[in-house]
DNA sequence: CTTTTCCTTACGGGAATCCGTAAAAGCATA
DNA sequence: TATGCTTTTACGGATTCCCGTAAGGAAAAG
């Protein structure tokens, strides 16, 4: 089994049950931070001194207070953990339940594993970290287990992205297209966007603007 | 201190910490449901047999499975609970954190404490645990701690969610005037939803409904 | 070098919004 | 009943969205 592992969870209620399922599974060192910050830190120490850890397990959303942090996401600390040491096993450990969001931690983030928080997820955890150890990949709690070859919501890539928070942002078709011109992003005509905006809407039953941006909402697009 | 102690959570990760925070307070009768529709069912039962809970420890955000659910939320279960025993208490353990639906809590279902989930929420429970015993009211955790009087918030009224709900479904002002009069909700003209809505705009500083609607959803109000 | 195809952009008409003004209705006071 | 105040509703013009059609341009195919 594994013998350093890293938790990354702000919850303090979350992160005993953690690390109990740890201490259950035998592993020798087991540590805790509650900010993304800190967690780069350890991994980066640990490196040097020669002992790297051999797992790290991260919440996606960690909560701001006072103080000031460079990572605030589960997503920034594992890019950056990639950086650093990019054998390290990934799973992470959220309330996030939008495949779309889950699919990017697979394929651009290469996470080991996924579990989702719910009525049964200490069991779920507990099985994940043994199928990581056994060297299996794309681990998903038994809750979601949704099709990864589903290709449509792959086929909402970053440019729709960028359009939906602009939208959010309460920018009129105009000034899209000239912000989009500023950082050439293209296709940056009205038009264009406007056309994918449709695109959109048709793709999520939208009515209007306003309604797709509270689904993209609701579907933690933005 | 309290003798039963119901508490109503779905994450076993999070419920595991709450029941040893009530183990460690030494209270005899600790009961722990994932669901709503249990939570009640458990109530009404103690109720019965003479033996009722003295407090209620509950989320607000049940996630939904393939359980159809009378009681989705928090805010259903306390609701129902004081219809039938009005001399609960209740204690609120949730992340959320919006002053507009935390004041709600307080003043619309009465509940006694609200304690923020974060990074260090399981002694806050404690001490909210031991001050409602001592018939303190109105407790929050340290990290929220804002002020009742301030009445920003408060001017947003159950009309305006209305029609900030509508909104985001994607109906336009026309339908909306039209399913207000079909509920008799007053005022339910055209042009006075309008001026509401451009109210709402002013004092959320949103360009725009696209820029509202994201900023209503931001802030959990629909 | 053409043809085809796909992508981007332009244009236009109708619908919905945005925003100011004004009329109508409700309500209290005198 | 008359008067003033507030709230609600109505109206109109400007802007923006919505949606279909079509022109322009680049890349791929023949």
């Amino acid at each position: 089994m594994f013998k350093k592992v890293l938790v990354a969870e702000d919850l303090d209620s979350i992160s005993i049950a953690v690390v109990q399922v740890l201490e259950e599974l035998k592993i020798s060192v087991i540590d805790h931070v509650k900010y993304c910050d800190e967690a780069l830190l350890k991994i980066k120490r640990a490196l040097q001194e020669g002992e790297p850890y051999d797992l790290l397990i991260s919440d996606l959303s960690f909560k701001i207070d006072h103080r000031k942090a460079n990572l605030s996401s589960g997503e920034e600390l594992i890019e950056a953990a990639n950086q650093v040491q990019p054998n390290l096993k990934k799973i992470v450990f959220s309330i996030e339940d939008k495949s779309f969001r889950i699919k990017t931690l697979f394929n651009d983030l290469g996470i080991n594993a996924y579990v989702s928080k719910g009525r049964n997820s200490i069991a779920e955890l507990k099985n994940a970290i043994e199928a990581v150890y056994r060297n299996e990949e794309r681990i998903l709690s038994s809750d979601l287990a949704f099709n990864f070859n589903d290709k449509a919501l792959i086929e909402i890539e970053s440019y729709d992205i960028s359009i939906l928070k602009l939208l959010a942002q309460g920018y009129i078709l105009e000034n899209i297209s000239k912000e989009f011109k500023a950082l050439s992003i293209a296709p940056n005509g009205t038009s264009s966007i406007e056309k994918r905006i449709n695109k959109l809407k048709i793709y999520f039953k939208a009515n209007n603007n306003v309604h797709l941006i509270a689904i993209a909402k609701d579907f933690g697009l933005v």
